[in-house]
DNA sequence: AGCCTTTGACCAGCG
DNA sequence: TCGCTGGTCAAAGGC
C-alpha cells in the first residue's frame, strides 16, 4: 500500500474506533430500558467493528500475518491434522517458479498466512475471496471430516497457492491458508475492493437493521417515542457516520 | 480448443 | 532407514 492508502486506512480506523465508542454508549443507555433488540444490534455492530478492524489490520499490511485467526477463531481447528509447518521451513526457497518448470514435489515453503472465513447459508462454499484460483488437488486429511482443497492462482507466472480446510465443528467456516505472494497484481486490487466491501457491508447492514427498527419511531410527528430514547443524539451521530461510509471507500 | 475439476499416484518431510 | 502423512503432479473427463 502506498503512503496515501496508509493515510486513508488511518482514517477508516479512526472512524471505526469512533463508532465502537458510540456503540458502547448506545449499549449503556439502552440497557436499563431492556431493549433487547437494540442491545443485540449494538452487539452485532461491535462485532462487525472487530471483524472490520481485523480485516484492516490483516490485509492492509502486506505480508503481515492476519490477525483474524486470533480474533475470529482463537481455538485451533478441530482437525487433528497439523497446521502448515513451522516457520523454519520457510528458509527453503520454493522450488516453484513463475513457469512452474520444476517438477519437484517439495512442499510449498513460502510464508503462510491463515485466515478464517465464514460462509453465509446459501452462499457458495467455500466463499470466494475475490481472487481467481484454479483447484489442483484435494486430499482427505487424517482425522479431518472434510477434505482439504488446494488452489493455485490462475495467473501462471504467479506462485501463490491456497489451501482450504472446512472446519469440522462449524461446517460454514473455512480455514484458508495462503502461500506465496501474488506477482500478477490481482491481490492488491482485490484486497482493497474486498476490504472496503467488507467494511461497508458489515457496518452498513447492521446500521440498516438498526434504522429499520428504530428510526421510524424516532421521527414520528408528535415525537411521542422520542422521550423513550434518551440518546437520540447518539443515534443521529451514529447514523450520520453510517451515511458517511461511502466517502472512505475510494482507496 | 482451452480451461477447469477430479482423482490416483508420486515424493519430500518428519518422527 | 522406514513408514506415515500431506503437498503436488498430471492424466482423464467435463463444460
Amino acid at each position: 500500500m502506498g503512503e496515501n492508502n496508509f493515510w486513508e486506512r488511518e482514517v477508516v480506523t479512526t472512524e471505526l474506533t469512533k463508532r465502537k465508542e458510540l456503540m458502547f454508549q448506545l449499549q449503556k443507555h439502552f440497557y436499563p430500558m431492556k431493549q433487547d433488540v437494540c442491545r443485540y444490534l449494538a452487539a452485532e455492530i461491535l462485532s462487525s467493528y472487530d471483524k472490520a478492524m481485523s480485516l484492516l489490520n490483516g490485509t492492509a499490511l502486506s505480508g503481515m500475518m492476519c490477525k483474524s485467526k486470533e480474533i475470529i477463531n482463537p481455538a485451533p481447528s478441530s482437525s487433528t491434522a497439523p497446521q502448515l509447518e513451522s516457520p523454519q521451513l520457510l528458509a527453503d526457497s520454493s522450488t516453484k517458479s513463475c513457469d512452474r518448470p520444476s517438477k519437484s514435489r517439495k512442499r510449498n515453503t513460502l510464508a503462510p498466512r491463515t485466515d478464517y472465513v465464514e460462509a453465509r447459508p446459501g452462499e457458495e462454499v467455500p466463499p470466494k475471496d475475490g481472487l481467481n484460483w484454479r483447484k489442483y488437488g484435494q486430499k482427505l486429511i487424517l482425522g479431518a471430516k472434510y477434505p482439504r482443497e488446494y488452489f493455485q492462482c490462475v495467473c501462471r507466472h504467479c506462485d501463490t497457492t491456497k489451501m482450504v480446510q472446512q472446519v469440522e465443528i462449524e461446517p460454514l467456516s473455512f480455514e484458508v491458508t495462503y502461500g506465496g505472494s501474488h506477482s500478477c497484481g490481482q491481490e492488491n486490487k482485490n484486497q482493497n475492493e474486498e476490504l472496503l466491501a467488507a467494511v461497508g457491508t458489515q457496518v452498513g447492514a447492521a446500521a440498516g437493521k438498526l434504522s429499520e427498527c428504530y428510526i421510524p419511531e424516532m421521527v414520528t410527528p408528535n415525537n411521542s417515542y422520542k422521550t423513550k430514547y434518551p440518546c437520540d443524539s447518539t443515534y443521529d451521530t451514529i447514523l450520520q457516520l453510517f451515511s458517511d461510509q461511502p466517502s472512505y471507500i475510494h482507496l
